[in-house]
DNA sequence: AAAAAAT
């Protein structure tokens, strides 16, 4: 029995018993329908980090501990040209290695590879709004310069063409020592968006000086911390690896060693992987904080700090802790580091709140000035919760590909899932009640089709970059706009498209309003008892109109403002900008923004 | 009221 199986079998016990249960409704990509089976691909990875990034001896750095014996314990590791090191202020690749690229890029015929499913055709055509003091001119091609030639290198095995919006952005605003906060869809590059100019910059410049013994401690990693000089942090840990994935292509015979470190998983692998290098550290904040605790890791060599999703990650449930980790840790200053920030969504108490990480930043917009892509074909239906289940069912054989569907809790995620499974569809769960190691079988079996529909929790509403999911179904609808602007995201990517329905009934009421706004926005049908709905919600409540301002989620920037012309951008900006208690303390400005939208978002429950 | 994230 292979372990999908067993993942299936946590959600139905009987589906070994009857032999009718097969799926009935098998998924098969579109570019795996007349190919050849695929041969058995090994359960875990082939090779490990460091395989990957053997040491070279006599490269730029010397770790007292294990090193050498390290090495000469594998005198014969084929894998060791892999190995790039910087040297005499220049960066120097390591040897190819072909099974490697096969495993990490692909072959040209498996589209399966360019996971991130992108059409740069249909770039060109996006707007994209930057503002800030004197934002860098975009880059319009992947040229050296700027971007570092190794780079490049492994930006063609990738296949990557052309930079997206964002990537035309970002590269020449990170070359020039700037902060950024930028709008942009997953899809759209926005992962390339920070990789790319980090590691070029790494790339040319290679490791920071090796650090002294600090500390005596019990433990023998308390004498030779980890000192990443890149941190990423992401909100899910599936995100944090997907990222880490990405990072594996491009640091590809490069002197950078990315690792990754998240919850849920071995500690010790995690610690392991690191000691044999980590420049660029993937991260999820409650591990890290742990690590940080531990005396692992140390934060004080950090050039780079990324904050994906960073609407989320300052939202109440995060924010202590990333305040703990920028702010409570030996990370240098914010006048010490570069910050970027990258989410589709910004809404604005958030990006008065990023502020404290971040200095004289450029704000960047990508996509339509509304929020969702018009990719996505939304549709509303209205469905009393006691008829979603026989909805549902007469939805699913309406669509060919991945089907995604969100629920509003982990107890409905899992009964849901039961009765799919009961109605003989190949259906798994996602939640984060699940272990991880079911977690991430449920992600895999979705992904190849095996398991062609997926019950989901809010985990799996952000970042996630699943190519062919072709239908989102909202079963439930979220409590914020936000929520559900991500959740549609996952599908319709772009240069495909893709169908979002939702159930909708009174229970709504709280998003009625705002999401009329947004299926107006991306000039989508508003059913009638939406509208309805909405109005009998803004009359039950003590004057005020539903909803958020169209245009408060977060695809402007709010030094701009839009209560009086932009004194806050044009005049206040020199002067006060760089110092994070100057807009806090700024009463005139911040509480006059700040009561309107706190009182349409407190209004909503 | 719920989900996510450390054990």
């Amino acid at each position: 029995m292979s372990a999908n199986d067993l993942n299936k079998l946590t959600l139905s016990e009987n589906s070994e018993k009857t032999p009718a249960a097969a799926p009935s409704r098998r998924y098969v990509p579109p570019h795996r329908v007349n190919a050849p089976p695929r041969p058995a691909q090994p359960q875990t990875p082939q090779y490990s980090n460091a395989d990957r990034y053997p040491r070279s001896n006599g490269g730029n750095r010397s770790f007292g501990y294990g090193r050498s014996s390290y090495n000469n314990r594998r005198p014969q590791d084929p894998h060791r040209a892999a190995a790039g090191r910087y040297a005499n202020g220049e960066h120097v690749p390591g040897y190819e290695n072909k099974a490697l690229e096969l495993e990490l890029f692909g072959t040209q015929e498996d589209t399966s590879f360019q996971s991130t499913g992108i059409n740069f055709d249909n770039y060109d055509e996006i707007p994209v709004d930057a503002s800030g003091t004197d934002v860098p001119e975009p880059v319009l091609t992947f040229t050296s310069p700027p971007i570092e030639p190794h780079l490049l290198t492994n930006i063609k095995l990738a296949r990557y063409t052309k930079p997206t919006p964002v990537q035309k952005y970002s590269i020449p605003i990170i070359a020039s020592k700037r902060d950024l906060m930028a709008c942009a869809q997953t899809g759209s590059g926005k992962t390339g968006g920070f990789l790319f100019p980090i590691l070029s910059e790494m790339f040319f410049q290679g490791p920071v000086a090796e650090q002294p013994t600090e500390t005596t401690g019990r433990n023998r990693f308390q004498n030779h911390k980890i000192h990443p000089q890149a941190l990423v942090l992401a909100p899910t840990r599936e995100l944090v690896n997907q990222i880490y994935e990405e990072s594996q292509k491009f640091t590809y015979r490069s002197w950078v060693r990315p690792c990754v470190v998240y919850g849920g998983a071995d500690v010790r692998q995690q610690t392991q992987q690191m000691h044999t290098g980590c420049d660029l550290l993937m991260a999820t904040p409650g591990r890290l904080v742990d690590l940080i605790d531990r005396g692992y890791i140390s934060l004080s060599k950090i050039k780079y700090l990324v904050l994906d999703e960073a609407d989320r990650m300052l939202d109440m449930g995060f924010e202590p802790q990333i305040r703990r980790i920028v702010e409570g840790s030996d990370m240098p200053g914010v006048d010490h580091r570069q910050t970027l920030m990258f989410s589709a969504t910004f809404p604005r108490e958030i990006q008065m709140l990023a502020s404290d990480f971040l200095s004289d930043y450029v704000f960047l917009s990508v996509g339509r000035v509304g929020s969702t892509s018009e990719n996505i074909t939304q549709q509303v239906l209205y469905v009393e919760d006691d008829q979603k289940p026989a909805t549902l069912i007469d939805l699913l054989p309406t669509t060919k590909g991945l089907i995604l569907i969100f629920v509003e809790t982990k107890r409905m995620a899992d009964s849901l899932a039961y009765f799919l499974l009961n109605k003989n569809l190949a259906a798994t769960s996602i939640h984060g009640d699940r272990s991880q190691f079911e977690r991430e079988e449920a992600l895999k079996s979705f992904r190849t089709g095996e398991a062609p529909i997926m019950v989901a929790t809010a985990v799996a509403a952000r970042g996630l970059d699943i190519p062919n999911v072709t239908h989102v179904i909202n079963y439930d609808l979220p409590s914020e706009i936000d929520d559900y602007v991500h959740r549609i995201g996952r599908t319709g990517r772009a240069g495909n498209t893709g169908i979002a329905t939702s159930f909708f009934n009174r229970g709504n009421r709280g998003i009625a309003q705002s999401l009329i706004n947004i299926l107006k926005e991306a000039n989508q049908e508003v059913p009638d008892f939406i509208e309805s709905v909405a109005r009998e919600h803004s009359f039950g409540r003590s004057g005020g109109r539903g909803g958020r301002g169209g245009r408060s989620n977060g695809t402007r920037d709010w030094r701009r403002g839009n209560n009086g012309g932009n004194n806050g951008f044009g005049g206040g900006f020199g002067g006060g900008f760089g110092d994070s208690n100057g807009y806090g303390n700024n009463s005139g400005f911040g509480g006059g923004q700040s009561s309107g939208y706190g009182n349409s978002y407190g209004g909503s429950w």
